[in-house]
DNA sequence: TTCGCTTATATTGTATACAATATTATGTAC
DNA sequence: GTACATAATATTGTATACAATATAAGCGAA
């Protein structure tokens, strides 16, 4: 049904921790990623705390410096354009992919998904709003049914978060769920042309919303994780 | 110059001798990788050998069962033409990236690529060739200045490899050569228009060379490393 | 023989122990 | 008090040891 990277693993339970946290907003970029309190906080030993922490190095959410440690990766402006163009290369073919092979079923577990997401913006919960707002994205990619557009755009949705929580200014990502919507509506009926048309704008969207001239703010990383310190 | 991730480091040894021997056709896909006989070849533990593996993996250039062990990956017909297509959409916007970007020494850069792919082919070595074809392709990614183009099509162009190992029957990859001189000449004049059609044609030819109705040859691992072993 | 079961071996998964490097703290000279 | 050198600490890098799982071998019954 979805990607299927061997789920339920212990090791995947360490990586989704820190994904999601990422992805939540509750660890900012620049945070360091400190082993030892890692295993602490997850119960296992260091070796899979490396583990997924190269993953998530691989997947570029994490950076990596040889005897320094990990830390949260901090897009630059530079960067996060990048990032940016190269969602908009790649989207644009997803969608038109997702027009032309979306099943019913497809399309109900997509609609699904905005609801989720609406879910989460009605009760203010932007964070997860957001997290749900990438996997909407994701979700696209697997209809459209190309494996490296989805190990692709796993990286780079996830940057896009961190570079929102970077450099978006409130307010521009309200419009969301009107603009997954239409989308979504261009897919139901197989509109390819309007459907990139729409994506285009979506993700200028989200740039627009950034201001790139200013920076960061780092937390720490118990904090980040309180909610399940068990003591 | 290049990507910078960590260059010299003795886990990057370890991948680097897997990621060579996949790219040069000495490890068929399919190959089973057995931990312990990697870490005789490389003299290295079974954490360094895991740690290479596991990037390898996150390459799709291999592929990891849970308590099975790892195998050279070997891409379905079906996938090979999703790479193929990723590509294709990735490569077209690079190659007018670096139509646009493209500096003196950059394109100096990538005539000595060509240079060496075809002193390879000269030799009769169509595996060095091959690599040499990769990193050529890999070096626009960095010339058009995009890192996460570079990033996904580091994976895509490994997997050619195997795709191109798995399902060419010969003859198709030896006019790589004029076609990627006459790709350079686009970007020397910064003709995006003409560089995208004739990169669009250069990965036709790689499909048009492929037979996806016949399937894999696989080699043993020790065979693939046997220049390496001190004995 | 062949199928199924049981046991032995091999291989991978995870945790720990040790080594190397970086960071911080301490103390002394100026 | 600041700057530098040196020592103590903390953190990461790598190798090994143990546990869990899968694979292969042996054996008996149909």
């Amino acid at each position: 049904m979805s990607g299927n990277l061997s789920q339920q693993d212990a090791p995947m339970d360490a990586y989704r921790q820190l994904f999601d946290g990422i992805l939540s907003q509750r660890l900012a970029p620049g945070t360091k990623l400190n082993e030892v309190e890692l295993t602490q906080l997850f119960s296992v030993s260091r070796t899979l705390i490396r583990q997924a922490l190269q993953r998530l190095q691989l997947e570029q959410v994490v950076e990596i410096h040889k005897n320094r440690g990990a830390f949260v990766a901090a897009p630059t402006p530079d960067l996060a354009q990048q990032i940016l163009l190269a969602r908009h290369t790649i989207e644009l073919a997803v969608v038109k992919l997702a027009c032309q092979r979306s099943s019913l079923i497809d399309v109900e577990k997509l609609q699904f998904m905005i609801d989720l997401e609406q879910a989460a913006i009605d009760q203010g919960d932007m964070a997860t709003a957001l997290r749900r707002s990438g996997e909407f994205h994701l979700q696209l990619a697997i209809v459209a049914g190309n494996q490296p557009f989805v190990h692709a755009l796993r990286g780079l949705i996830s940057q896009t978060s961190l570079i929102i929580t970077m450099y978006n200014h409130g307010g521009g990502n309200a419009c969301a769920r009107d603009e997954h919507s239409h989308l979504l509506n261009a897919v139901r009926r197989g509109d390819a042309e309007q459907g990139q048309q729409l994506m285009a704008h979506h993700l200028g969207h989200i740039a627009a919303g950034c201001d790139f001239t200013q920076s960061p703010q780092v937390a720490n990383l118990k904090g980040a994780f309180a909610h399940l310190r068990q003591g």
